[in-house]
DNA sequence: TAAATTTGACCAGG
DNA sequence: CCTGGTCAAATTTA
């Protein structure tokens, strides 16, 4: 039985990592900001805050660590998780949207890609990833791709397993230490985006929690790349969907504090995006 | 030339 | 037997 959530108190902490991460990054900006923007700064502030808000959120509404099985409604889907034996235990689902800058998915580890298949029912094939280092390290963590039926701007991404070998840190880092070096950050991009994740840039749909992270903003530029299936960078909503919709045919994972958040980021990562954006 | 991607074949579960 | 996931040879890319 695939476990569509780690530990609760795992999930907690690492929610609260994640937070506590973005709380950083936005008083690194602020920091950085040129004092004469007092509104930009203002608004870093504000960001700052509003996560903070959110990490106090997280450590209170949280359940005690009682759980029930996973909401009905996507055992289709989840069937297809349980099959091979030794099937990685941890999955978590991002729903991914292209947007206006060239800012795009980038969980700040290097994939592999090892296959790509029509997924019954699907208009778009499914592409999958492993982890670069699967065999220098023995890491398992391995992700799919596919764009989402309904929205051409979508990408479900679903990460299964965990880091094993070093990246999980090297993300981390990655997180506080942006664009710059955009060097092997743009190796990683072509890989993405042969993938048909090119010029993505929102995510997180749903993510039973466990394990840090894999995600990040970044700003590399979205090289070009033709895959029949997935030409198009496209500019689109610049909102930041926090979206734990499910009905799209995504993983139901049952949380409903996560709806508790989703205020908070959409709010939160709007005033982050359009801000920065103006920058 | 090494590393990454593509793609058809193979395998396991249902 | 069908489907989704993985393998691996061939091919492409850096």
């Amino acid at each position: 039985m695939v476990e569509l959530c780690g530990g609760e108190g795992e999930g907690q902490i690492m929610l609260a990592t994640e937070l506590a991460q973005l709380r950083a990054m936005a008083r690194e900006l602020e920091a950085k900001m040129d004092p004469d923007r007092v509104a930009a700064r203002e608004l870093c502030r504000a960001l700052a805050s509003s996560v903070d808000r959110s990490i106090r959120l997280a450590a209170s509404c949280f359940p005690p660590p009682e759980h029930p099985p996973p909401a009905a409604g996507n055992a289709g889907r989840d069937a297809a998780f349980k099959k091979r034996k030794g099937m990685a235990k941890v999955r978590r689902q991002v729903r991914v949207t292209s947007v206006q800058d060239t800012a795009s998915l980038d969980d700040g580890l290097s994939w592999r890609k090892y296959g790509q298949k029509d997924i019954l029912g699907a208009k778009y094939p499914r592409a999958y990833f492993r982890c670069t280092h699967r065999h220098t390290q023995g890491c398992n963590a391995t992700k799919q791709v596919q764009r989402a039926d309904g929205d051409p701007l979508l990408f479900d991404v679903v990460y299964l397993g965990d880091h094993t070998c070093g990246q999980a840190a090297v993300a981390a880092v990655a997180q506080r230490a942006p664009p710059e070096h955009a060097g092997q950050e743009q190796q990683r991009q072509s890989s993405l985006l042969a993938a048909g994740t090119e010029g993505i840039h929102q995510q997180v749909v749903a993510e039973p929690m466990e394990a840090a992270a894999p995600f990040l903003f970044t700003s590399t530029a979205a090289g070009g790349v033709d895959d029949g299936y997935f030409s198009f960078i496209s500019p689109a909503n610049s909102d930041c969907q926090f979206s734990s919709d499910f009905s799209a045919g995504s993983v139901g994972v049952d949380m409903d504090h996560e709806a508790r958040f989703e205020d908070l980021f959409s709010n939160t990562l709007e005033f982050f995006q359009s801000e920065i954006h103006n920058l």
